[in-house]
DNA sequence: TCAAAATCGTCAGTACACGGACTATAGTTT
DNA sequence: AAACTATAGTCCGTGTACTGACGATTTTGA
């Protein structure tokens, strides 16, 4: 007997929300709930590169602007994160991980790793390898297929039919 | 050279994050930026079983209930679907797709069949079917995984701590 | 050199996503 | 029947996540 969310099963998009959420719960339990995962990959992203500003921050976490600089204010706040302008550019905020921001990043980098093996591990060495090899596979595609199919309907354009049809 | 970016690629949790980001782009192109992702899982749910209540909603899309009732709202002020009070239970809502609603939906249904299949489309067929098998068992071992391993460090106390060190 | 174009960040608006507190209702126990 | 417990939904707060509009600044090109 086939319900709805057996059926939901098969649509890898679905799949991969669910998987998303499976990995919160994770990410609570086992790395902190004080740092989220987006947080922890800033963090992250700062300790390889010190000095680096919020749009090549996004870029290497895979945050739009708008995301980096909320999150970017919420480290701030606790004081993990500096934030100043680039005297060479001022359109520019540079970002440096505080003593404290350093110190609380290595604490979770274990923990993120041993999450991650227990996100995978019903699935055997091998297969964890294939699922990783595929995901990527699969993010990195986005990259072409985004600059090429505009398609015949534009993405742009139909995000304008959502607002006018709300403010209808 | 190895930078942070390049390391995330190790990471399962950052690449499910981004797997889900693209399928976001893609649902916007591809299916329709009106009806959202979880929106269409909800209406596709409905539309196999008529008069569920929110929280059997949320169990066959996947979502709590705080997230189902903004969803069902959204729904239901697009007239897509109607919300009445169970007369035999007077705590649940159930919920019906409209006449729109179905045609919505129907319509939805096989553009969303086509988005996933170009969200895997760098993956051979045998490789999609990989991927699927692989995704339904991580999700599914979270089920095992949140009954057991309560584990030394409770996730509810944890939250608790971060209350506490955001009011202070 | 100075106006146009590109770039970075911010802000407002929309939508998921979750936990915890609270209310209303239903079911159970004594 | 009254008290207790369990359940469904709502409301509030927090935190991603993205788009579009805007302002400040830099870069470019005539």
């Amino acid at each position: 007997m086939s319900t709805s969310h057996d059926d939901l099963r098969h649509h890898p998009g679905h799949l991969i929300r669910r998987a998303q959420q499976v990995h919160y719960w994770l990410w609570n339990a086992e790395v902190s709930p004080e740092v989220t995962s987006p947080q922890f990959a800033c963090l992250y992203a700062l300790r390889a590169e010190k000095n680096i500003d919020q749009k090549t921050l996004g870029e290497h976490v895979s945050l739009d602007r708008s995301t980096v600089a909320e999150v970017v204010t919420r480290l701030t706040t606790r004081g993990l994160v500096q934030r100043f302008r680039d005297p060479r550019d001022a359109r520019r905020n540079l970002l440096r991980l505080t003593p404290a921001g350093l110190r609380t990043t290595e604490r979770l980098i274990p923990k993120a790793a041993r999450m991650n093996r227990i996100l995978v591990s019903v699935l055997s060495e091998c297969e964890q390898a294939e699922l990783l090899r595929m995901l990527n596979l699969v993010v990195d595609a986005d990259e072409s297929l985004r600059k090429s199919a505009p398609s015949p309907t534009l993405p742009r354009e139909r995000v304008r039919e959502r607002r006018a049809l709300k403010a209808g």
